[in-house]
DNA sequence: AAAAAATTTTACCATGTGGTAAAAATGCAA
DNA sequence: TTGCATTTTTACCACATGGTAAAATTTTTT
């Protein structure tokens, strides 16, 4: 039993999560400077140590902080009535995730370029059990003939490529189109089109 | 005129760019050391320093030689017969680049990543004109009814997104699959699944 | 083979970065 | 308001990292 976080420990834990996800959204974890996050945060940097003992702490708090919303993301989907309609929800969920947490986003992308080695370990269960889950789902749409018969992991691989495309590589995207996620218009012009041809290149 | 470039400089600037691109693609330019590209490349740090004046230098050279296999790339598809075929093959050549410039490919996501502060400018116009042609494309195929009526740009994004995503997260997919794109039979597999369901969602 | 040019090594240095110790300041409960 | 606990600042340190100078070595040219 852990004592009661204070008042002040809550913010400024928080402000160094903050700070932490964005900061090493754009460096990962070895570009990331203790210095940047505790300047964006708006403290010291031995103030920062106070709270989280040293970098790689901080690390794993805002990795694990992404990783509950992003695996509460991937859960939320329900198969509810036709194969259309679940997938226009999951395609819909995940690109309400990339807008609303891009620089969570961001540091999966990092820390999956150098290899996972937290994530494997932090994730490796829970991720295999939830694609083995969607994984079944889909095999079963395909056995009753309710979409082409496709593998199943690409089509899931498919939908996260694509989402994540455009937060972790929405300054790319900006250069092309001057647009982000964040440009409603352009938001929901990029959910429909990519629905549109994943629903049209699976449904029967 | 520059001088001709000596055996020995040919042979360790490639080496030099070898291990630059596969330090770079793990760790971006921030989180890469000149001593671990050095240690990688088989020479003493100021042996390679030699070579390349400092680490943007290494940088900029990895960049730049990724970007020109990258534009080929993209330059590469032709519009050959009807937009099947023609999609195919774009996808098809991605697909490649993704397996065969696995470490070039990521060096460019950690690039974005950051921002894109070099490739913005090294690619803006070069990159704008070659979309905006194949923008052109699929609009006329759009008005001639080849395939449903699309917003070119995400399809796009679409396609580069989900090869993309086979080199740049191998680790994610590796953990999940146990395969990558050097798998031949996995990769056929991808290939596959994804132009599938891209044809099917575009052709009317 | 000798001289010149190119390459590699050795020995550095300045700065950046992760991290600590302890004093000073602040918040808070009695 | 006083005393205790929490928080913040100041002043550091050790090591990593980017980069340099110059000597030593190897390669190439004459």
């Amino acid at each position: 039993m852990q004592k009661k976080r204070s008042r002040i420990q809550i913010i400024n834990q928080q402000k160094v999560l903050d700070a932490g996800t964005e900061i090493f959204a754009k460096y990962g974890f070895r570009g990331a400077t203790i210095d940047q996050i505790a300047e964006l945060a708006g403290m010291s940097k031995p103030n920062l140590l106070y709270y989280f003992k040293n970098k790689k702490d901080i690390y794993l708090a805002v990795l694990e902080q992404t990783l509950n919303k992003w695996l509460q993301c991937l859960m939320e989907w329900q198969v509810t009535a036709t194969p259309e309609e679940t997938i226009t929800n999951y395609i819909n969920i995940k690109f309400e995730f990339s807008r609303d947490h891009a620089d969570g986003s961001r540091v999966f992308a990092n820390e999956i370029l150098e290899g996972a080695p937290i994530l494997k370990n932090l994730l490796g269960e829970d991720l295999k059990r939830i694609v083995g889950e969607d994984t079944r789902v889909i095999k079963g749409w395909v056995k009753d003939g309710l979409i082409r018969p496709i593998e199943p992991i690409h089509l899931i691989f498919m939908i996260w490529a694509v989402t994540q495309h455009y937060s972790d590589f929405s300054a790319q995207i900006e250069t092309l189109t001057g647009k982000t996620l964040a440009d409603e218009k352009f938001y929901k012009q990029a959910k429909k089109t990519v629905t549109q041809i994943i629903l049209k290149g699976v449904l029967i």
